[in-house]
DNA sequence: ATTAAATCCAACTAAATAGTTGAAATTAAT
DNA sequence: ATTAATTTCAACTATTTAGTTGGATTTAAT
């Protein structure tokens, strides 16, 4: 028996994810996925049954990637001074080695909102609780203003999130050549710190 | 000659609008918006002749209505703080009127970049030099941080943008029935006000 | 060597969707 | 009333894309 089951599947895998990433389901075609692949449309077929059960597998598991990667950071028991700049550099380093994957979920999440919130619940991903408790902890020791810990959370991820998800308009706005946009990401991760920390009076120790 | 021609042909553009800022351009059908536009599917072709053509006028329009809103309030000549404030309540408004709209331009600019930047180019929409001039001016007279005015301005914009491009995740993650989420939005306002000036360590007068 | 899964390929079918047509009906200006 | 543009409708064609098939070839385990 042949074995490189493993490696075409994944193959197809990757190259599906990279497809639906750039394009989202609707603008998706096999036939690229297939060159994407550097395999034959059968194989599509013969691996995975169709688009949609495709499509489903790497939904599932961009999903699947993306929250982890943002809460896992904010539910550690550092302060919160550390765990931002944590958070900052381990999401950068995340979203860019996958530059669409912002767009990709944000798109899905929103043509298929019925989708995204069965997925949410049967994974059980949730932002971690602790984040709540620490921000009311620090608001109570007057560490910090007495802000909305969602308020805080959707601010903190908007920033973080939008120049990758706008990155043409960055590009665009500003004349950024290919270099330019990088260096730009590096400065904006101390800009960013500050920025936070002024944001809600943070006061350190 | 008969003549509701203005009234069928704009309401075809409306509805093509509205399916587009939707699904996008792959995910929009034709039936779908000559069902929207409440008229037959051979209106479409007698008024537009394909869609493609539908699509570059819908683009162009919101393309030119998003931007202006946004930079229009920024070229005044209030102090920061005042400006902060409008921007927010300008946006805002425009948003609620078109909550589909921030989503579409990011979708479709990403898709087409090179579009994107040959619109841009051609209608000379490029964001105000008096903001820039505005933010170096407060740093000079020590009201503000000495902050990157790009990075400042991305920043705006993303907190702004963000629940509105990601309100699934919102009412998903917080779990928001349908009062709820406009709610936080109002709350939003103030909240980003002190958020973004205390960000800046902006000192009045 | 034999075997069965894996792969390739080109040509196919099926389905979805864009776009067309022509005839009939409606509308509003003249 | 006449006219020409507008509108409807259903049925049509054209094109794009998903999905299938079968036969030939390769691959790797036995």
């Amino acid at each position: 028996m042949a074995e490189n089951k493993q490696d075409t599947e994944e193959q197809i895998f990757e190259a599906a994810s990279r497809i639906f990433q750039r394009k989202g389901y609707a603008g998706a075609r096999m036939q690229e996925i297939a060159d994407e692949a550097d395999i034959n449309k059968s194989m599509l077929h013969y691996y995975y049954r169709s688009k949609d059960k495709l499509f489903r597998k790497v939904y599932q598991r961009e999903m699947s990637r993306f929250f982890p990667v943002l809460f896992k950071v904010l539910s550690s028991q550092d302060p919160f001074d550390e765990k931002l700049e944590r958070l900052i550099d381990t999401y950068y380093a995340f979203l860019n080695d996958n530059p669409r994957i912002a767009q990709f979920i944000i798109y899905e999440m929103n043509q298929h909102p019925d989708r995204f919130r069965n997925f949410i619940k049967e994974k059980g991903i949730h932002p971690p609780d602790d984040f709540v408790k620490q921000i009311k902890k620090e608001v109570d020791r007057g560490r910090m203003d007495a802000v909305d810990p969602r308020q805080l959370f959707i601010s903190i991820v908007g920033v973080i999130l939008f120049p990758f998800i706008a990155r043409t308009m960055v590009e665009v706005f500003f004349e950024f050549d290919e270099e330019q946009f990088p260096e730009f990401l590096k400065e904006r991760k101390a800009f960013l710190v500050d920025f936070i920390l002024n944001g809600i009076n943070y006061r350190k120790q």
